[in-house]
RNA sequence: GGCCCAUUCGUCUAGUGGUGAGGACACCAGGUUUUCAUCCUGUAAACAGGAGUUCGAUUCUCCUAUGGGCUACCA
């Protein structure tokens, strides 16, 4: 086996590739850029009866989106193709018949039928532990059970068969998690688990194990829930001789409270997407993604990483190249992380305040209404807004006064604000606005500050009116900023505008 | 039920055989701001429990509890 650092990501096309899959891409990804190797894709579709289209090119454009491509897979085949397994069933077969050869595997001709009746049996008897296993198997039909002569008779007339392994018992399989240290499993506990199903592919322990030795995978890094069956892959591996892998197994990724694992209901539940991009169902329902929902992709990988991960520093702003650099096995949690909605769009707040301007504009540009702005001017209104908003997609309707005179004014602030002379006021204003050249807000705000001492009043007497009359809010950015690029004609009309409705 | 894994503020976590157990999010209170947001400062907040090892355990061991995962001809 070479020295060469190879991951892989293993999903099922079975539907949309939820956070905690992206997760354990990420940091296969991440180890392989730290480590110099090679991050591999592989689809595993052996089970035909829950694939579900458009599943694999889903999984392939939210990995793009978040910038953790593979470098090898269906999309960029390699030297150790196909990456896809059911484009891989000779491969299977030859191995399994090698297996068999071995003494490793053998056919068992019990059907599902069969199989659910024994288990009721056993239960009704007080066991409810039964399984196919080396206690077991001698009372079923397979061909450890029957005659070499009859199991060909069987194979021969196409009786449907499953291939089993054969666990040795009374066995210790130890292996080194690098995460969690030492693991030992006691064969006994080990059931025979299909390699083969009657429908003639492999299931995911024998594929995988195959393909992963083939692919010259060198770490697998995957979630917790294949922890115990980890024991059955490590026996595979040394039934045929092989070097095994180095495993790495993630913590789970929790629900935000009550039990279990993230699942996705409680996505719409809870209102947080548990998608990386949206994904609509055969029935037609929306299962909301980060991508859509305006997350930036940084600020999803970040958070992502930091859920069962952390550099040991105080940083948690990281680029995915700065994750790259400083990501490392040892510093994976053991336990499981509670996913935290908040946190989620504290990393998105942080990467947008971060964005320019002028990228923010170019990520809104077609939702702007009809406007005379110059580009600048659209840019300077992004700058506003970008530490008011979380998402670029809420700028344009929280500065929709820019595109559009108020239509009507906040009630709450008219009644608390408004008062006998403002009227009067903003008309004087008004005509000391209309005597500047510069109508920048440095000048606007001088002019105000002039107007307001000579007048002997008090700022918030008149600021909040000024507000009300040019946005119709009670609140948001610096009034001079926006009086500047709304420009003269435009304030002037809005105060009159506003004196006119509200006297 | 059986097997495996885990357990530090509400949440994500740092950390060590002797610490004031640190940070972040959220929360609350101040400050900045005409306002809102941002920002700044601060408060409150944790080693699951019990044994053992030890001069000393949050840290090491065991037990219990709790949580999670697996237990399919699914992955």
């Amino acid at each position: 086996m070479s020295d060469n650092i190879r991951v892989r990501f293993a999903p099922s096309p079975t539907g949309p590739l939820h956070i905690g899959g992206v997760r354990t891409a990420l940091y296969n990804y991440l180890f392989a850029k730290k480590n110099g190797g090679t991050f591999v894709l592989r689809i595993e579709d052996t089970d035909q009866t829950r694939f579900v289209p458009g599943a694999t090119e889903y999984i392939l454009e939210s990995l793009k989106w978040c910038g953790i491509e593979p470098e090898e897979g269906p999309h960029k085949p390699g030297e150790y193709g196909p990456y896809v397994q059911s484009e891989r069933k000779e491969i299977y077969q030859e191995h399994i018949q090698q297996l068999i050869e071995l003494g490793h595997a053998y056919y068992a001709f019990d059907t599902p039928e069969d199989l659910e009746k024994k288990r009721q049996e056993e239960k009704e008897k007080g066991n409810e532990n039964w399984q196919y296993d080396s206690s077991t198997r001698n009372q079923m039909y397979n061909s450890l059970t029957i005659s070499k002569v009859e199991t060909q008779s069987l194979l021969n007339q196409n009786t449907p068969y499953t291939i089993r392994v054969k666990i040795e018992p009374e066995q210790i399989v130890n292996f080194h998690d690098l995460i969690r240290g030492l693991i030992s499993i006691q064969t006994n506990v080990l059931d025979d688990k299909v390699l083969f199903k009657s429908d003639g592919l492999p299931t995911y322990h024998f594929a995988n194990i195959v393909d992963d030795h083939l692919m010259q995978i060198s770490h697998v890094i995957r979630g917790e829930e294949w922890l115990p069956s980890t024991a059955l892959h490590q026996l595979l591996y040394r039934y045929f001789g092989w070097e095994a892998p180095k495993f790495a197994h993630l913590p789970l990724i929790l629900k935000p409270d009550g039990k279990g694992k993230l699942s996705k209901r409680d996505g719409d539940k809870m209102g947080f997407p548990v998608f990386p991009l949206n994904w609509t169902n055969s029935e037609g329902e929306l299962y909301p993604g980060y991508r859509e929902n305006g997350y930036l992709p940084e600020a999803f990988v970040n958070m992502l990483a930091f859920l069962g991960w952390n550099p040991g520093t105080e940083e948690e702003i990281l680029s995915l190249e700065k994750l790259a650099d400083t990501f490392s096995l040892e510093r994976v949690n053991k336990s499981g992380a509670r996913f935290d909605p908040d946190k989620t769009k504290w990393f998105q707040q942080q990467y947008f305040k971060q964005q320019s301007n002028a990228s923010i504009l170019q990520s809104i540009e077609n939702q702007i209404p009809k406007h005379n702005y110059t580009i600048q001017q659209l840019e300077e209104i992004c700058g506003l807004f970008k530490e008011r908003v979380e998402f670029a997609k809420d700028i344009v309707p929280a500065a929709k006064y820019f595109f559009e005179a108020p239509q009507s004014y906040d009630d709450k602030t008219v009644q608390k604000k408004w008062k006998e002379n403002s009227a009067t006021l903003l008309n004087e204003l008004s005509t000391k606005f209309q005597s500047l050249h510069d109508f920048s807000a440095q000048e606007l705000e001088h002019a105000f500050h002039g107007f307001v001492s000579e007048k002997e009043i008090g700022l918030g007497a008149l600021m909040p009116v000024l507000r009300l009359s040019l946005t119709g809010e009670g609140s948001g950015p610096q009034i001079f900023e926006i009086a500047s690029i709304l420009g003269k004609e435009e304030v002037l009309e809005r105060i009159a505008t506003a004196v006119a409705k509200l006297g």
